[in-house]
Order: structure tokens, then sequence, then C-alpha cells
DNA sequence: AGAAGTCTCGC
DNA sequence: CAAGCGAGACTTCTT
């Protein structure tokens, strides 16, 4: 069954209560609303008793594992079926326009890149234009190619060719952007609004994503481009649902690096948060043995690429080929990191050490994630196993703090008797439909309860931070 | 028609 | 070999 059309397409909203139990079911609601999104995700087909037993067998082993059931995962369904039925409302007219000029630009691009090639092809197939770049203009004698034998044409090498002043690469940039944005965003989003509501009603995913982050499909809201300045202009399509309201986004500020600091216990890096100083620039302070005051722009951007680094297990290796340096530079850096923040490295240490020996890692809450492979003799295997030990405790208590946040302001909202609405979660930011009215007294209360939703330990304050706007874009 | 592979969007 | 968690568009191969 699908969820969306059942709740939109003129039936009767009615199941909704019955999934989320009000009609006398006192055990397993989450289990039934899980149910729907299992079929939609496994198929109508799946074996469903066996699906979710899989979800929910690492949830409820130990009574940690139950505290994460009843205290985080099962007070969010409600707020999450709200969220859904909401929806938000899309400028239609917008999308279609800008549909048009994407197009058209995206045209100019390939056909330049044919004039440049010499020969038409498939610019949308990585093979094809990897036989024109690598075989008929040679452009690069080394290319390296994916373990289907065909070359290696992602956006990095194609950044590397156009740096050795490839023109024809550009293009190839410029059409891989534009065609993006137009299928992914520009022309998917109009077809999912709905006729009734003239909204986009997304399915989130709550258990889903093994670190216990939320999952968004059909659409996913939890993609939207912003990176670049022709992919921020979705976001202006992303509107409040009358004149009477404005978009509000509030988001963590480094939540997950503040969830390191904190778990690790690491001095230096708690000290850096408790005084309340951009952490890029501290680490950098640190790292390169300066003032704060000296760090340049390219040490915080160095620096920032390393903090980032450790959240996911990053080595020497990566981090060279991320910042296009060398790998003894990396090096260095990294031995400067460990040196100076002794108390992350002892975090890694610990929690591989940890995983061997219990066979899962887990969060602040006590969400639970197995790692089978962890003493694996493969070198390769065993490896992701470590850095999902490092990295899921991060990810999953940051999760873990949203979710508890969600609930907390929802609960807050409908005490109030607010007619604002929460909309979207993207990981770390949450968007409301927010009347006029009402902006004043809410922006603080979705504040104060997205800070105080879960008290990390070392005294590592939690911050959050609120925007406000006529579109997604202004709001960020 | 569906699976696998590649690529790109977000946090 | 080498950076975690996702969705989804498109091409190409398999059934």
């Amino acid at each position: 069954m699908d969820l969306l059309s059942e709740k939109f397409l003129g039936y009767e909203p009615v199941h909704i209560e019955e999934l989320i139990g009000k009609k006398g079911k006192t055990q397993g609601t989450m289990r039934d609303v899980e149910i729907e999104k299992v079929k939609e995700y496994a198929g109508e087909d799946a074996d469903i008793t066996l699906q979710l037993k899989n979800v929910f067998t690492p949830m409820l082993k130990t009574k940690e594992v139950e505290k994460v059931f009843n205290e985080v995962e099962n007070p969010l369904v409600q707020v999450l079926v709200d969220m859904e039925y909401e929806g938000i409302r899309i400028d239609e007219e917008f999308l279609k326009e800008y549909s048009k000029e994407l197009e058209k630009d995206a045209k100019k691009a390939e056909e330049s890149v044919y004039k440049q090639a010499g020969v038409r092809f498939n610019l949308a197939s990585p093979r094809q234009l990897g036989e024109v770049l690598f075989e008929k203009l040679k452009l690069d004698p080394s290319a390296r190619k994916t373990k289907t034998g065909q070359y290696q044409t992602g956006e990095d090498v194609l950044l590397k060719l156009a740096a050795k002043g490839n023109d024809i690469v550009e293009n190839i940039l410029i059409f891989r952007e534009l065609t993006k944005l137009k299928s992914t965003y520009v022309d998917a989003l109009p077809q999912l609004i709905c006729k009734r509501t003239g909204r986009v009603h997304t399915t989130y995913g709550q258990a889903v994503a093994v670190t216990g982050r939320l999952q968004s499909n059909n659409p996913n809201l939890q993609n939207i481009p912003v990176r670049t300045e022709r992919g921020k202009e979705v976001r202006k399509a992303f509107i409040p649902r009358d004149n009477k309201h404005i978009l509000l986004s509030a988001d963590y500020s480094q939540i997950e690096l503040r969830i390191v600091a904190s778990i690790s216990g690491d001095k230096n890096m708690c000290e850096a948060f408790r005084e309340g100083t951009d952490i890029h620039t501290a680490t950098a302070a640190r790292v390169y043995n300066v003032d704060e005051k000296a760090v340049t722009k390219e040490m915080r951007y160095k620096a920032k690429s390393v903090n980032f680094g450790i959240v996911y297990g990053q080595g020497a290796f990566g981090l060279a080929d991320n910042l296009g340096i060398s790998r003894t530079e990396a090096k260095e850096i990294i031995d400067n990191y460990k040196k100076q923040f002794p108390g992350i490295q002892k975090y890694m240490d610990d929690t591989i050490n940890f995983a061997r020996e219990a066979g899962y890692v887990e969060t602040l809450m006590g969400r639970k994630r197995w790692l089978r492979d962890i003493n694996s003799a493969n070198f390769t295997v065993r490896g992701f196993a470590e850095r999902n030990a490092i990295n899921s405790p991060i990810q999953g208590t940051a999760a873990d703090m949203i979710k508890l946040a969600m609930y907390k302001v929802h609960t807050a909202m409908k005490k109030a008797k607010m007619q604002s609405k929460m909309l979207l979660q993207v990981h770390d930011e949450l968007v409301f439909d927010a009347l006029k009215t009402e902006v004043k007294e809410l922006k603080p209360l979705i504040i104060e309860n997205m800070q105080t939703a879960m008290k990390l330990p070392n005294k590592v304050p939690v911050i959050a931070d609120c925007g406000e706007g006529k579109n997604w874009l202004e709001a960020h």
C-alpha cells in the first residue's frame, strides 16, 4: 500500500489513527507504521516479520535499547506522521520556468562538448564519455579505470583535468550540474505535488538508516541542493503555505564535532567549545601552533577538512586526496592533530577495542550498531567495520538528540496551541511553516528545546541557530 | 523489467 | 586499499 496516495488521493485519512494505535492498540505502534515503510522499501511481498525482526532485534536486546525505543522512537512516530501529513508547499510555476532555463543552458554546454570533441555521443553516459576523453582525445595517459573496466569520469577526475587547462571539461561539468538539477529536482518535484493539498509529502524512514538517522524519500527532501549558485535556486521553490506564514529553519551548530569532543572527553576540544570560538580556527591554531589571530584562510580550511575526516575515520591518504596536498604533509597535519587532541585518538582506539570485544558500538542513549566484521581477518573488510565503529556513535548520538528535540518541540507547540507546523528534518536542521504572529514566541521555543533535548557530558554546550524568510533559501 | 554500476545531491 | 550515512537519475547488462 502506498501511504502517500492513501493519505491524499480522496480517501479519508482514518487509517493514520489506526496506524499510530489510537484505537486500543497499546503495543507495537511503531511496528505498524514501520510495516508500511518496510513494504514501501522492500516491496509488497517482502517477508515483513523477518524484516521487522532485523530492524528491531538490535533495539530490543538490552534495557538500554528499550530506552531508545521508549524515549526516542515511539514518541517520534506521531511527530513524523504529522510532518508527512502536513507537507511543504512548492512554487510550481517557478520550477517550470527554471526548468526551461536549465534545459537551454545544458543544451548549450552539450553542443560545445561535441564541437570540442569533434564527435557526437551520449554525454550522459560515463562510459562513452570516458572513451572520448581518454582514447580519442588522450587527455590523461594514466587515466584510472573502474572495476568494470571503464574509465573513471567522476567530478574529482574532471576537476583535475580542468585544472590542466582542458576547456572541454568545463562544459562537461556544467552539463553534469545542470542535468542533475533538472532531472532530480526541478522536473521531479512538481510531479510529486499532491493535487488536493498543493504540497509535497515526503515519507520518513524511521528504522532504515543503520546509525539511527531518519531517511526521506518520495521525494527525498534531505538532499535539496545548497552548495552552488544554480543549485540554491531550487530552494527558492520551497515556500510557506500562504502570506500569513514564513519559513523558519533552525539548525544545530557543529553538532557532530561537539559530540566527538563530549564523548571523547578531549580536554582541548571541549575547552574550545566552551570558549565559544570558531572550532576550525581553534583547531588550526593548535595544529599549526600559532595564535588564533594568525590563522590564515588556508590553515582554517585544512583544519576543517581534518575535523570532518576524523569523524569518518579518514587517514592520511584520504586527506591528501581531498586537499590536493602531499601525503607527507597530510600525515604531518594528522600527527600534529593527534598530539594536540590526544583524547580523540584515545576515543578511536578505545571504541575499536570495545567493538572487538562486544561486537557492537553504541550511542549516548544506548542505541546499538552491530559490527559483525570488526574481527575479520580481511584488512579491507575490517577497516570498514572500524570506521563504522568510530563514526556510528557520533552520527547516532546526533540522531538521538534531534529526534528527542523534535518530540519536545512538537509537544511544546501543541501545548502553546500554536498553528505553526514542523515540516522537515534534515539531520541537524528542522524546518517550520511559521504563522507570522507566532514567530516571536516560536523561535525561542524551538531553540530552547533543541539545545536542552540532550545534555552532553563534559560541559560541552549545544547551540542551535534559527533563521526566517519567504523561502527555504532565505530561511537557511 | 529488474539489477548492477556510476555519478551527484545533502548532512 | 584509502571518508561515515542516505536517495535517486541515468546507462548498460541480464533475464
